[in-house]
DNA sequence: CAAATAGTGTCTCTAAGACAATATCAC
DNA sequence: GTGATATTGTCTTAGAGACACTATTTG
């Protein structure tokens, strides 16, 4: 660096220029067992999903996704796993930035923009781990998650035991011609979180589609019935397991391992290739 | 929204907590003609990129992407279309985010996190729009482009007139999983530029190969011989014609005109559907 | 006619969707 | 054997890749 540059940079004041806060917001989405009715059935699985109460105000006593404030010296991606640690002591090692949320007025608090993180939670981890609210978070939760189209509206529903929340969302495409929701009707989640909920969900769901991020429901070993029920869950579309078996083929490797003790045939457990 | 939060809203100040600068940051390709030697030879399609020479530090004269600081009550979306104007008198209706980077000491100045995006420019419009550096900015210009693998290395070529700018980049998966771009040597680009290019260029191509943005580097007619051409100049791979009609073919609508006096078989004008 | 580009036809192979059939366990 | 799930086979159809061939203009 030469000398005109070191002396710009000793004048030069950030602090003179208007500057917005910055926080992450974390989905992190995991599967729930779903017991199904019928003798010696086995259970299924559902879509699911981590959210906290707010203790604090700006709205509090909604539900919202785990997230804060961009401290100095770390990234977004740094930001993003601190804080969903520290509010619900979940950790993930999996990230993918869903997008920013800047639009002006979206936080009462002022001029705060927000960038959307996706994660994935194994059912190991999700079970092992003591999901527990803290700091900004009164209390931290997993729902049980559908979006679904009903009648032409895209519908958003969160369910935990006796709470129920819901969006309404649209997509559409902005004045950049970007695709994005936007929230029709919204019911006791916080923010736009139905909108960055809606993103992270669709984002998912293409992904696994296409068998990325699939693999990060289940732990080291699964069998292929497994792995199409995680996609079935996460995608709400059935698949016929002949052809699932033949596409997943080319991502997964065959263990010696099986299941035992199931009260029928047992599966050959896979692992990720 | 109840007294309590009301309250809460009045007392809470967000200059409390530490903030960082936000810029946004445009990569903005188009397509340059390039002339094949050889009698009634149709010219070429070589893909480019627009930068600006930094008139002040830091990085003075290094070259650099559009871009500049977030203002309040404005997206970040608006901010790169505000930006890319002011600097380069370029207007753009078309936006991708492609990343946020946000690496502490990415920027000499301090604290700042920039969201990077893409845009496209048609021919038609890259021809008669006047590209001019202003503002933060020396001067524009239209770099010819090349990102291919040599010897194992993934290279970032940009030639303008006799500028002559490259970078060697390695794809790589961060802490969190996430597929990013790390420089490993880098000659005459400000900043991480080097890196916010190559996830761009890598984000366009795969958008192309699946006939997404595509149509944007056209105008509004065009021949599918064209169309071929942009493919091939963005993924630098060729396709053979027949193949690629084949495919185009469920995204485009034929019109009843033709090219004319090219000194060869006339082509059919088509339409995006 | 030659040069150049536009456009069509077809063969092969792979993969997807649908569905039928077989295999193997616990009770 | 029955209930449940696991796993394989196969028929049909759609699409990709490769390549040969025909068509139409201007000079």
């Amino acid at each position: 660096m030469n000398q005109e540059e070191k002396n710009f940079l000793q004048h030069y004041r950030l602090e003179d220029y208007p500057r917005p806060s910055v926080t992450t917001d974390i989905a992190v989405f995991g599967l729930h067992q779903e017991i199904i009715p019928g003798y010696r059935r086995e259970p299924g699985k559902k879509l699911c999903i981590l959210l906290i109460r707010r203790g604090m105000p700006p709205f509090k006593d909604c539900w919202a996704l785990p997230g804060g404030f961009l401290r100095p010296s770390e990234t977004v991606e740094l930001c993003a796993g601190r804080e969903l640690k520290e509010e619900t002591n979940a950790e993930v090692r999996l990230l993918r930035h869903i997008g920013i949320f800047s639009q002006p007025g979206r936080d009462p608090r002022g001029w705060i923009i927000s960038n959307a993180f996706l994660s994935v939670l194994s059912e190991e981890k999700l079970a092992s781990m003591e999901i527990q609210g803290a700091d900004d978070a009164a209390c931290a939760k997993w729902f049980d998650l559908e979006f679904q189209n009903i009648q032409g509206k895209t519908v958003l529903t969160l369910r935990s035991e006796e709470i129920l929340l819901s969006a309404e969302v649209k997509k559409i495409t902005n004045a950049f011609a970007m695709p994005e929701f936007e929230i029709i009707e919204n019911n006791g989640l916080a923010f736009d979180h139905a909108k960055i909920i809606a993103s992270a969900l669709d984002y998912l769901r293409s992904e696994v589609k296409d068998f990325r991020l699939i693999f990060d429901f289940l732990p080291e070993q699964f069998t292929l019935t497994e792995l199409q029920k995680v996609q079935e869950a996460v995608t709400e579309e059935p698949v016929l397991s002949a052809n699932f078996r033949r596409k997943i083929s080319y991502y997964v490797a065959e263990t010696d391992l099986f299941t035992e003790g199931a009260g029928h045939r047992p599966a050959r457990l896979y692992t990720k290739k």
